[in-house]
DNA sequence: CGCATAATGTCAGTGACTGGCACAACGTGA
DNA sequence: TCACGTTGTGCCAGTCACTGACATTATGCG
């Protein structure tokens, strides 16, 4: 029953991520998810590409979000004032979907193969965004090292965040561009010409 | 003929790289390693654990390299000048071994799933830098925050090297951190409160 | 030379993933 | 209403990464 294929993709994803959860990623085999799901194994493999990637369906959605906030960001202001706007407008959807998406960052914390998966969807993200200050004037290599860079803060926001709930996101988020500004004011590379 | 070990291990390496560049990655299997080496394929999974890390063995070294080179750093400098110092001798060392290292890099950059496993490894190196850096004295969230952007500054430098080989890597490193501290300076997160 | 040990060979098995082919459930137009 | 192309699915065989268990061989040592 092919009724609409976005049903039983849907059902994929519900299936595996509860197995994830309750036997492990390791523990699990795509046929028991597919069993779960009433569908054949194959059918499986027909939606996602593999094992992992049936976590990362909504990755796409996320960058695209990004790189819309980037764009939109208001005008006149530096690289990573942009950055800092998109990525608390990013972080206002993820508090908000906190207790949806927590299981997912569960498994995906407790399993090597998905946090590597996980990194490498963090890559295309860096890239997008890097792709959209491009697209607002921002010169190709400045554009790259910002959203590499501005990328690496938001992820340490995010840590420092799940590490002490107590504090917003946003709060953790502000006090890291804040002292990642900090921490730039006080490097001077010509100085360091006379390494050790 | 157990001999030593380590020789196999070696073989298996250099088999591995050859076959990768020969064929590609997901053209290759461990029966074909293991054949070229002179081994049994079972040999191969004993001396690694999958067919991707056979290209990361020297990943340890370089990490323990680094934690050196930012605790040795000298004293009394900040976070960012103690990492621009490390990532420089370390950049030196990648200049001396570019003929020796540059396929290697071939093969990785043309195969995701190589990709995927050098984003892992760089993820533990950030760690073990955050760590050197709170030997050093440096508080805990500052020094996760600036192994974080350093790196991902270190990344943009390398990127930019391969991308324009006229300049040294050493050049891009320090423009790359120059740049990050310009970037920075523009960055005032109290004035984003209003944001778009 | 006998013996413990480490490295390897051999074999069987699980599970991720793929290609091919047949079949069923739609939508569409005659 | 019926042929028909499209799409989603079931089924099957096959490759290959990786693992556990056990037998075998080389190596160093007394």
């Amino acid at each position: 029953m092919p009724r609409s294929g976005a049903e039983a993709r849907h059902r994929l994803q519900r299936a595996a991520l509860e197995l994830y959860l309750e036997r492990g990623f390791d523990q699990t085999t795509a046929a028991e998810i597919a069993a779960r799901a009433g569908v054949n194994e194959r059918t499986f493999f027909r939606h996602f590409p593999d094992k992992r990637e049936v976590l990362f369906d909504g990755e796409a959605d996320l960058r695209a979000a990004l790189v819309r906030a980037v764009v939109d960001a208001p005008a006149g202001r530096g690289p990573f004032e942009v950055l800092l706007c998109a990525f608390r407008k990013s972080a206002r959807n993820l508090e908000d979907n906190r207790p949806f998406s927590e299981p997912r960052w569960k498994v995906i914390a407790a399993t090597p193969a998905l946090r590597e998966r996980e990194l490498a969807k963090h890559a295309l993200l860096v890239d997008a965004v890097a792709e959209a200050l491009r697209q607002r004037g921002v010169g190709d290599g400045l554009a790259d090292l910002a959203a590499r860079t501005g990328w690496a803060a938001y992820q340490h926001a995010t840590q420092a965040w799940v590490d002490d709930p107590a504090q917003s996101l946003d709060a953790h988020l502000l006090r890291a561009f804040e002292d990642l500004r900090a921490l730039s004011a006080t490097a001077f590379p010509e100085r360091a010409q006379a390494e050790s």
